[in-house]
RNA sequence: GGCCCCUUCGUCUAUCGGUCAGGACAGCGGCUUUUCAAGCCGUUAAGAGGGGUUCGACUCCCCUAGGGGCUACCA
């Protein structure tokens, strides 16, 4: 019997940073769940009081919120950032759960399918090295599994250390069905009695996220496929309290480009990073989207509704993908061109604030720039010298190719002149301005080359730049006329191919 | 070591027995051009290997190899 309603669940561990990887999890489980009308739903897991660490839940809602992510049961954060949860199915913080698990856990050993271990850490260890010395599957030995329950409950009763294991069968095998990878057989004696409540009192995952999915009546676990081979253990416990389990689907892991699992070492792996780095989210999640699954032949840009009517479990990879940061920065290019012009200054402004006061000439700049960046901070240093308040000539040439200086210093002085006496209106596009250059260089029978080379150096200071009919547009008049008067005194000074004196134009 | 999963261009992928194996990123070449980008056009590049099954396999089965995951009182 099925789960009549999609209920899914993103469960993470509170131990840091909503990793990269994490956001697919919680977007597939999130696409499934709009997509059946279902519910999603953010449980946090921090059963593992060693590892929390504090702010992590904040990053992790905060970081799917960001992503346009979001959960509509379980943990989240409210209008002032706090935590709080809401649902029918609560408590969804984990931590709260645990007299659940540990009535859970004594039921089970009361059916016998679970026992007191009192072994040390120290006899597991040195088991371990042992096993592992003569080349035998480390695992644990059963010393406690046959102990008599009154006796171990006496020793519990008694106040010894203990912790609680699976009892698990020891032959015999098990048939998983996963709708990714179909059947997966798996022998019970290669699996360890797994330990399900810790001397602490608190339990592990696989008790905890085993009875809390049968509580919140999770009908799909949508998990990293690290969790695949723990699977038989999950649905062990179903089966001995005779719950229905939900289906399983095991996601394809993130790799590095050496095809380890992604990590920190070789890259950002934080959500919050890629943010930070002004990856626009709807890329981010776009992007994700992507690795493991295409639904199409020939398109790769999707809007989250796309993805969410598109969606199909069943047609995702089975096999790792590698996280291409240049195809991310690509998508993230090909976003940035198509966003509100609105939405793109207030992307990238912050990267040039306090640079000038003219907001205008600010926009011109950063519109200029726009179709050469890949992300928002790259704006900082393609309009640096924008706002230099003189260039350093020395270092560039202003004449074009075999043009003397001297001719480079009278082509720039001729330019000026109509530039001065132009009207306003001509500085409102660049495409007006272009005709009006061009046709002074048709009119005095000039070559593109040897007035647009100077022209644009004078204007840029190098000698690689947007065309010089953009850069008088971003300038204006004032601005642009200043640049060239600069850029001509800077050649009547270092001249020394002809003795003839100069006069400066006024 | 043991168990499990995976294997199409360098990378992300399409293909669900019959295709010139398609698209995208990157690369390369060209066009444009005052330079650099961009843009446009074109192009290199793939079914790990070996056996089967079949009229026919990238597609189904087996073996080998390679890669990955798990093997914690972490998730």
């Amino acid at each position: 019997m099925d789960h009549p309603r999609v209920r899914v669940r993103f469960a993470p561990s509170p131990t840091g940073f909503l990793h990269i990887g994490g956001l697919r999890t919680a977007l597939y489980n999130e696409l499934l769940a709009k997509q059946q009308g279902g519910d999603f739903i953010l449980r946090v897991e921090d059963t593992d009081r060693e590892r929390f660490v504090e702010g992590g839940i904040e990053n992790v809602c905060q970081s799917l919120r960001d992503c346009g992510v979001e959960p509509n049961e379980g943990v989240w954060l409210d209008g002032n950032g706090a935590i709080v949860e809401r649902g029918d199915a609560g408590p969804y913080i984990q931590s709260k759960r645990k007299k659940l698990h540990s009535a859970y856990a004594q039921r089970l050993i009361k059916m016998n399918k679970a026992y007191y271990c009192f072994c040390t850490t120290e006899r597991l260890q040195k088991l371990r090295q042992d096993m592992h010395a003569a080349g035998k599957p480390t695992m644990y030995d059963g010393k406690c599994r046959d102990l008599l329950a009154n006796e171990a409950q006496k020793r519990v009763d008694e106040g010894e250390h203990h912790v609680i294991r699976l009892k698990l069968p020891k032959k015999g095998k098990i048939k998983i069905w996963d709708i990714i990878r179909d059947d997966i057989d798996f022998d019970w004696v290669f699996i360890d009695d797994q330990i399900i409540i810790k001397s602490d009192g608190y339990p592990t995952y696989h008790l905890a996220a085993t009875c809390d999915d049968h509580d919140m009546k999770i009908s799909h676990v949508i998990r990293g496929e690290e969790w695949l081979p723990s699977t038989p253990k999950h649905l062990f416990i179903y089966e001995a309290f005779g719950w229905t389990p939900p289906k399983f689907a095991h996601l394809p892991l993130l790799l590095n480009s050496d095809h380890s699992k992604l990590s920190k070492r070789q890259g950002d792996v934080a959500v919050t990073d890629y943010l930070a780095k002004g990856y626009l989210p709807e890329v981010l999640i776009n992007f994700v989207a992507l690795l493991g699954w295409n639904p199409t032949a020939d398109q790769e840009i999707y809007t989250h509704d796309d993805l969410i009517s598109l969606f199909d479990l069943a047609k995702v990879n089975k096999s790792g993908a590698v996280f291409n940061l240049e195809k991310l920065n690509w998508m993230n290019e090909h976003y940035l061109r198509k966003i509100p012009e609105e939405r793109y200054f207030e992307l990238t402004l912050p990267f040039i604030e306090g640079k000038t006061g003219d907001r205008e000439f600010a926009e011109r700049c950063l519109r200029l720039v726009r179709d050469r960046i890949q992300k928002p901070s790259e704006v900082e240093k393609l309009t640096a010298y924008f706002f230099e308040d003189q260039f350093d000539f020395s270092k560039v040439r202003l004449p074009w190719k075999t043009q003397t200086q001297k001719k480079a210093y009278a082509r720039l002085q001729s330019i000026c002149e109509p530039i001065k006496n132009a009207d306003d209106a001509l500085f409102r596009t660049s495409v007006s301005l272009e005709t009006f250059i061009k046709k002074l260089i048709d009119q005095n029978g000039w070559s593109n080359g040897d007035t647009l080379w100077p022209l644009r150096v004078a204007l840029s200071g190098r000698e690689k730049s947007p065309t010089p009919f953009e850069l008088l547009w971003v300038y204006g008049k004032k601005r642009s006329l200043k640049r060239l008067h600069d850029a001509i005194m800077s050649l009547s000074t270092s001249m020394t191919d002809d003795g003839n004196p100069f006069i400066l134009p006024s």
